[in-house]
DNA sequence: TTAATCTACGGAGGCAGCCTCCGTTTGGCT
DNA sequence: AGCCAAACGGAGGCTGCCTCCGTAGATTAA
C-alpha cells in the first residue's frame, strides 16, 4: 500500500530544500527560527512552506524520523542486551543526545508528549513504549530503583539535553547523564 | 546612604501597580508573558512599564528579589548544619523550587547566569558563590562525590525545576530532586 | 504541439508582541 | 498660583505567525 501519489516536481523540489534550509536554521538558531526566514532562504514563499507543513512541529517531526525510527530499533535490539540495565542507559542517554540536537527540542519533545493533536505526539509515545519495555527488564533483574516509572525515566533524560544546553561543553549530554544516573552522593 | 531620592506618588503607585499584575500574569502565563497585557491590566501605558523596568529580566529580578535575599542568608546559615550534605541538598531543593515559580523560569535563570549585562546576572552569580561553600564543605566531609562542580549541582536544581513543569503533580520538584540526587540504580 | 486542467506557488494582509520616542500631563515645591 | 522636572501614554516601526486567494506553470490528453 505504498499509497502516496508521487508529487509534482517543483513541488519535490521546493520541499527538499526547505528541509535543508530548515535543518541549517534549526542548528544555528534553534527550533525558535524564523520560518519566513527558512522559506526565503530556500528561495520559496512562505505560502510554500506552510502548505509542506502546516506546523512548526511538522516540520521538526520531518527532520527527526530517520532518527526516531532508529531509536525504535535499538530499542528492541537492546532487549537482548545482558545487561538489562546498561541497556537502559545506553538507550536512555541515546535520547538524551537526541534531544540535544537543536536548541529547544526537548521542551517541543516534552510537550508534544502530552498533546495528543501534535505532530510529534505519535514518534514520541512510540518511543515511550519502546521505553517501557526496556525499563521493564531492569527493574525485573532489580538493578533499576523501585519506584522510578518510565515517564520519569524519559522525563530526566530530556531534562538532561536541556541542562546540556547550557553548558559550553562538547560532552555535555553524556557528562550530566552520568551524574543523574549515578547519582551525587559519595560512593 | 540609602540613596533613592523618593518617588513621585503616581511613580510609585504605578510601580506597585506593575508589580503586582505581573505576578499575576508571570504565574498564568509564565515569563513570557505578554508585557502589554500587564501594563493594560495595570491601568497604565506601555511606556510606564518599561519606564520602570527597561527589560523583563528587570521586572522578573523585582518579583523575585526577596526569595533571593532570604536563600543567601539560608546559605549561610546551613553552614552550621551537622550535616553538610543535607545541608547543599536542603539548599539546593530550595533553588529547584524557587526555580519551578514560574513558566520559563529555569531557563531564565540558567541564560542570566552566563550573560553578564542580565539584570539577574548579579543575583544569579551570588547563589552561585553561596552554593560554592556549601559544596566544598560537603566535599570535604566526603558525602559528596568527588568530581562534581558547584555549576554542575546550579544546573542540575534548575533542569528538576524545568522538568517539573512537564508533570501533573503537586510535588514534582521533590519527587524528580529525590531521583537526581539519589541517583537511579537499585540500592 | 497545443490546449485544458488543476496542482502548487507566492506574497499581501491581518494579527500580536516588542520596544522607542516624544508631545502632553501632573505632582510637588516655592 | 505658577513653575518645571518628573512621569505618563500610546502611536509607530519592526519582526514573526499564519491564512487566503489570484496566478503560474507542470502534467496530461488530444
Amino acid at each position: 500500500m505504498d499509497t502516496a501519489k508521487p508529487m509534482r516536481a517543483d513541488a519535490r523540489r521546493n520541499y527538499e530544500r526547505l528541509v535543508e534550509e530548515a535543518k541549517l536554521a534549526f542548528g544555528r538558531h534553534g527550533v525558535d527560527a524564523s520560518l519566513e526566514d527558512i522559506a526565503r532562504n530556500a528561495g520559496v514563499g512562505i505560502g510554500t512552506l506552510y502548505r509542506h507543513f502546516p506546523t512548526r512541529e511538522a516540520l521538526l517531526e520531518t527532520l527527526l524520523r530517520d532518527k526516531f525510527d532508529s531509536q525504535a530499533a535499538t530499542a528492541r535490539e537492546l532487549l537482548d542486551d545482558p545487561s538489562p540495565v546498561d541497556a537502559l542507559r545506553t538507550w536512555l542517554l541515546d535520547i538524551g543526545r537526541t534531544s540535544a540536537q537543536y536548541r529547544g527540542l526537548s521542551e517541543s519533545m516534552m510537550t508534544a508528549l502530552t498533546d495528543e493533536t501534535s505532530r510529534l505526539y505519535a514518534s514520541c509515545h512510540a518511543m515511550r513504549t519502546g521505553l517501557s519495555h526496556l525499563v521493564e527488564r531492569a527493574r525485573e533483574a532489580g538493578e533499576l530503583r523501585e519506584d522510578v516509572t518510565t515517564q520519569e525515566l524519559l522525563l530526566l533524560a530530556h531534562a538532561v539535553a536541556w541542562a546540556s544546553e547550557h553548558v559550553g561543553s562538547e560532552n555535555a549530554v553524556d557528562r550530566l547523564f552520568d551524574l543523574v544516573f549515578g547519582g551525587l552522593r559519595a560512593s
